[in-house]
DNA sequence: GCCGGTT
DNA sequence: AACCGGCAACGCCAA
DNA sequence: TTGGCG
C-alpha cells in the first residue's frame, strides 16, 4: 500500500483506553472497502474527539481552516456553508487525523440530495427489556417492510440497540420518506401498544422497545455501519445478517480493535444494492 | 486539533 | 505566550 | 424566555 500523504500527528495518543489515533487511522485503511459505500459522496456529520472520547466531544459538519484537503465538501442547497464530504478513500487517514472518532453522513448522496436512499429505523430497548424483545421487534420491522416489498437489512449500533435499513431508489423527497417511516412505526406500535412506543418523550417508559424514525429527516444523521463509536472500549457499528441474532442472548458487540475478523467474514449486506426500491405508498401501509 | 480572538 | 470558545440543530420540557 | 437534555 502505498504511503499516506496524510501526516498523522501525536500517532501515540490514546483516543480510547487503549486505542491511538494510528489505531484509529489503521481500522479505517482496513475497514475502507466496507466503509465508503456508506459514506462516501454524502454530506457527512463526523463527531470529533482531539483528546479522547472521555474529553471534550464535538460535532463538525462544515469545513474548516486547517482541515486535509482530502476532506471536500458539497454545496447543500438552502445552507449558507458547504457541507463536509469524501469521495475516496484517500480521505480516511485524513479524518484520523483530526479525531474523526464517528461518521454520521446523510441518507442521500451528492447526485440526489433532496432524495434519501434508505430508511433508518432506529430499534431502541428500555432499560431491563431482554435482548429477545429487542430482536423480536426487529424481526417485526423487517416483516413490515417484506410486506411492503422493502428490503430489511439490520446493523447493531455499537450502543444497545439496533438499526434496521430500507434501502430506497432515490424519488421520493425528505418529507414523504419521513411520513412514510413515521406512519410505519406507529402502525406498528398499534398493533402492539404494549411492546412499542414511538414518541420520544415516553421512549423511557414502560419497558417498551422505542421505535425512532426520526433519523430518517433531512438533516438528521445516523452512524454509518463500520464507524466507530465516541464510548467506552471503542465498539463499531456492524451490518450482521438476520440468522446471526437468532440465538444471542445479547446484542452481539463488535469492538474496533477486533473488527479484522469481522471483514472477512461474508458481506451480510452484499444484497443491498439489489435491494434498493421505490417508496411505497401510504396507501399501501395502510391496506397491510 | 486547530484557528482566531482575548488577556 | 497563555488561555479560551467554537466546531450541529431540533423538539420538548423544566426552571 | 431561556437553558439543558435526549
Amino acid at each position: 500500500m502505498a504511503a499516506s500523504p496524510v501526516r498523522l500527528t501525536n500517532p501515540d495518543k490514546l483516543l480510547w483506553r487503549d486505542i491511538s489515533k494510528a489505531d484509529l487511522r489503521d481500522y479505517y485503511e482496513a475497514a475502507a472497502t466496507r466503509l465508503m459505500p456508506f459514506v462516501a459522496n454524502r454530506p457527512l456529520t463526523i463527531i470529533r474527539a482531539p483528546d479522547g472520547f472521555k474529553g471534550e466531544v464535538f460535532y463538525q459538519r462544515h469545513a474548516m481552516k486547517g482541515m486535509s484537503k482530502l476532506i471536500g465538501t458539497v454545496k447543500v442547497k438552502g445552507e449558507p456553508k458547504p457541507y463536509l464530504m469524501i469521495t475516496s478513500a484517500e480521505a480516511l487517514p485524513a479524518l484520523a487525523q483530526i479525531a474523526a472518532v464517528e461518521i454520521h453522513p446523510w441518507a442521500s448522496t451528492a447526485s440526489a440530495l433532496e432524495q434519501p436512499d434508505y430508511l433508518t429505523f432506529d430499534l431502541d430497548p428500555d432499560k431491563g427489556l431482554s435482548f429477545a424483545d429487542l430482536r423480536r421487534a426487529a424481526f417485526d420491522m423487517r416483516d413490515y417492510l417484506h410486506r411492503l416489498g422493502l428490503g430489511a437489512f439490520l446493523k447493531v449500533t455499537g450502543g444497545k440497540g439496533l438499526h434496521v435499513v430500507a434501502p430506497l431508489q432515490p424519488r421520493a423527497e425528505w418529507e414523504e420518506a419521513k411520513e412514510f417511516a413515521r406512519a410505519l412505526v406507529e402502525a406498528m406500535a398499534a398493533d402492539k401498544p404494549d411492546a412499542y412506543t414511538t414518541n420520544v418523550r415516553k421512549a423511557r417508559r414502560k419497558g417498551r422497545v422505542f421505535l425512532d424514525y426520526l433519523r430518517n429527516g433531512r438533516t438528521a444523521t445516523a452512524v454509518a455501519a463500520w464507524s466507530p463509536r465516541a464510548r467506552e472500549g471503542a465498539p463499531i457499528a456492524v451490518p450482521i445478517a438476520w440468522s446471526f441474532i437468532e440465538k444471542k442472548r445479547a446484542v452481539p458487540r463488535f469492538t474496533l480493535d477486533r473488527a479484522a475478523a469481522a471483514f472477512k467474514t461474508a458481506d451480510p449486506w452484499k444484497d443491498y444494492e439489489r435491494a434498493c426500491r421505490p417508496l411505497p405508498s401510504l396507501e399501501a401501509l395502510k391496506k397491510l
